[in-house]
DNA sequence: TAGATTGTTAATCGATTAACAATC
DNA sequence: TAGATTGTTAATCGATTAACAATC
């Protein structure tokens, strides 16, 4: 009632889905228990970050014993929205779209891709995955019939601004970006994620020229 | 000679990749000149961390006039090391391997894709691209005769770290790793740099989550 | 010259790490 | 109980922002 816990910071949230994973190994392996300073240890990490992440969403652990693996995994994952199965569409089935379709992966974390849009008539009506990619002439359509929570965008540059105030309007959640664009100052209201791959290429040759560069 | 200039930070490193993004879009469309203010304007960010970025490698400015658009394009790009011609090879011919090797985007950067491997007999052979997937056995024999600078490894998290040691032990320079494990922590003396696309979606998840529950 | 804007130093803010009392 | 380990407060470290003299 009225509680005005302070909101967490994103670098605090992005660090929970390696907490997620590394604890849904750990589970797999049978490990009922685990420690501050052992997942620590385990991660490269401090002990004390660990702690400082959790407390910021309740006390999990338990002083002299430490977490138990598989409650504090379901509590990241019920952090992390993974418990509401979130309904997916994809926009644009060029390779990166259809790659993402073909990926089993998220349906086991509760992601159900319930539709596929493009404009080019060489794949409109193709069946990637059990679904036939539509146009996206009929997306209005298709919103008033169902509800996506999140869109996948894997469509060019140039049309990736026009297509998210689109999807904006329509009422979606959350937008994951794969264009080469930021969304975030395009779109108000909706939740972006960009993944900006090229960025992330970039990084890595930036390091490996350092890397060379060293005795300099 | 000697002179002792600390590490740039990850952080700044990180938003490079987007100065060049912006700046590349200000040439294309003819501007010439641009200040921090602008620029900061334009990205979302302050004026004084264009500033300082910047700084870390050199006074590309000038006072009272700002940055030339292109000369500060070029000179980021110089420092992300895209005029240096890597070459790259994908391990794992599956859907996000195709999908990589399909992308047109990344020749342009200057990373030149030279092979494709994978331990699939029904995809060793086809051609992707206009590049034969060879057998994971051969690539020993590859690397006597090729030596790419870059392995995108698109293979399943179980086998990641057994294949990136490999590579290591070839000689590979970096690693850009999609498969849902940290290899950090596996490989001495190569780059590593993780794409953690589930990592991302649950990011964006939570976000949603969050938003919906505002109003508690 | 006057105005604009940099490069850089200083101040602030936030994130990480250390320390330790509480407690299982 | 004694030992272990948490949750949490305090100290440190690093990153961001503000300020301004230098200078084009």
């Amino acid at each position: 009632m009225g509680e005005m816990k302070k909101d967490v910071s994103l670098v605090v949230i992005r660090r929970l889905p390696r907490y997620y994973r590394y604890l849904t190994e750990l589970k797999e392996s049978g490990i009922v228990r685990i420690s501050s300073k052992a997942l620590a240890e385990k991660m490269q990490v401090t002990a004390s970050q660990i702690r400082q992440d959790l407390n910021c969403f309740g006390g999990f652990g338990q002083q002299g014993y430490g977490y138990n693996v598989s409650q504090l995994q379901a509590a990241i994952g019920d952090i992390l929205g993974l418990n509401e199965n979130h309904t997916t569409i994809i926009i644009g089935a060029g390779n990166l779209g259809r790659a993402i379709a073909n990926y089993g992966s998220f349906e086991k974390r509760g992601y159900r891709l319930i539709g596929i849009f493009d404009i080019n008539p060489d794949v409109v009506g193709k069946v990637i995955n059990g679904i036939t990619v539509s146009h996206m002439d009929t997306i209005d359509e298709f919103f008033q019939k169902q509800k996506p929570d999140i869109a996948i965008l894997t469509i060019p540059k140039n049309v990736a601004v026009e297509v998210a105030q689109k999807l904006a309007s329509l009422g979606i959640r959350g937008i994951w970006n794969f264009s080469n664009m930021d969304l975030h100052m395009a779109v108000e209201g909706v939740e972006i994620e960009n993944v900006h791959l090229s960025d992330s290429l970039m990084t890595l040759s930036y390091k490996i020229g350092k890397r060379k560069g060293e005795n300099k």
